[in-house]
DNA sequence: TGATATAAATTGTTGAACAAAAATATTGTA
DNA sequence: TACAATATTTTTGTTCAACAATTTATATCA
């Protein structure tokens, strides 16, 4: 059906990516490698290719003789993960050429977002968020910047997945987005920095509360 | 004789590494599967393993159905490096704290970049000085970020080795590093950041100027 | 019950095999 | 000779089967 090359190790990766983010393997889920290979339609080889990938990604953990297992998400690496997302998101938003082509993917990601607060689903909102971020990424046109922050929003979104309410984890930031974009459309790209570097502080306090809760 | 376990893949991943960036491996080399694997002592499987490790560092390029190269670094590489550098350095020292653990990491570099001077080895000053420089991201204290400045320093690295008069490369920056090393430890953190930022830009003219020159 | 020995399952690594694609050599022809 | 078409060899991509080393589960005994 779909064209596999190149890259059977990379289409496997993805799904198997997609299946942790979406919950459909809990974390601390141990993934015997003979079962998984087989669920999988491939072969042990390449999953074991696979589980590479995925480590380095931060989703899988891997304990030498015992296995990997999906990746269980601390206070310490959400705290980790937004200090790195305020190092790279900030600036790149104060530095940014208005006219840039990013500036429509923030579009989208707005539009987007808010399509799904009307269908009332809260995970394409979340995805839409994400997107969201990534395209202020990508304002800096740094490639290795872009891949870097991929992996660490794939890691946070573990994270999310975690947590319930997911209404009170992403409604309050779709016109939060909105006002950064209007902000950068409008040339204020250090009033939107602002507004940025505000969002990501009280994301984080909403997610170390949630994850406390959790016990 | 070394203990290999836990990972061969690792271990062989990390001796090719050193074989690429000390140059024993040519940027545009073709690396042979079965030969290389053969050379290495390790079988094909494990060696496929290793090539996605060092892929996803940039150190090797992949050609589906071709096989896979040593990357050959370009300019646009390389101002792609110095701009994730400045982003993540400069912050890294600006909100540092002067008694942090690293701070000793950064004077055992300078001081090994010193000796290494005294004998003429620019190589082995090369290395202390990029030590110095991850030692100052490691004030961040973040993991995330400091397995990506690893990654990228591996690159530049690679950039380096293709570049002829490595004294002209190193030797400037020795006594900069100590400058930093004591505005730092004085506490003069902004003071440190401006001559850092200023020592990149410096940095990344001369390495694209030995770029152009090479043609 | 608790510690200990035995058995079963799992990981780490290798080697061989084979289809598909690419590189190379060979041939046929103007 | 030069050039295109064809056949041959070499590589990559992927799977499977095997086995030692290690971990986990099970059974045994004081």
């Amino acid at each position: 059906m779909t064209i596999d090359p190149p890259g059977l190790a990379e289409e496997t990766a993805s799904r198997l990516r997609n299946a942790i983010i979406g919950g459909a393997l809990p974390p601390g889920q141990r993934l015997s490698e003979t079962r998984l290979a087989a669920d999988l339609g491939v072969s042990r080889n390449t999953l074991r290719e696979v589980f590479r990938l995925l480590t380095r990604e931060g989703l899988l953990r891997h304990e030498p003789n015992r296995g990997v297992f999906v990746a269980v998400p601390s206070m310490a690496s959400i705290v980790d993960i937004y200090r790195v997302r305020r190092l790279i998101e900030v600036p790149a938003l104060a530095h940014a050429w208005p006219r840039h082509a990013a500036v429509a993917r923030m579009q989208a990601a707005v539009d987007a977002a808010r399509a799904a607060r009307q269908a009332q689903d809260w995970r394409s909102v979340g995805s839409a968020n994400m997107e969201f971020h990534a395209a202020i990424v990508a304002l800096t046109d740094s490639a290795r910047l872009q891949a870097f922050f991929a992996q660490v929003v794939a890691e946070l979104r573990l994270a999310f997945g975690l947590l319930d309410s997911p209404e009170r984890l992403h409604e309050p930031y779709i016109d939060r987005n909105g006002e950064i974009l209007d902000l950068l459309a409008a040339g204020q790209q250090a009033r939107a920095a602002e507004v940025l570097a505000a969002y990501l502080d009280n994301s984080e306090r909403v997610v170390l509360e949630a994850f406390a809760r959790l016990g």
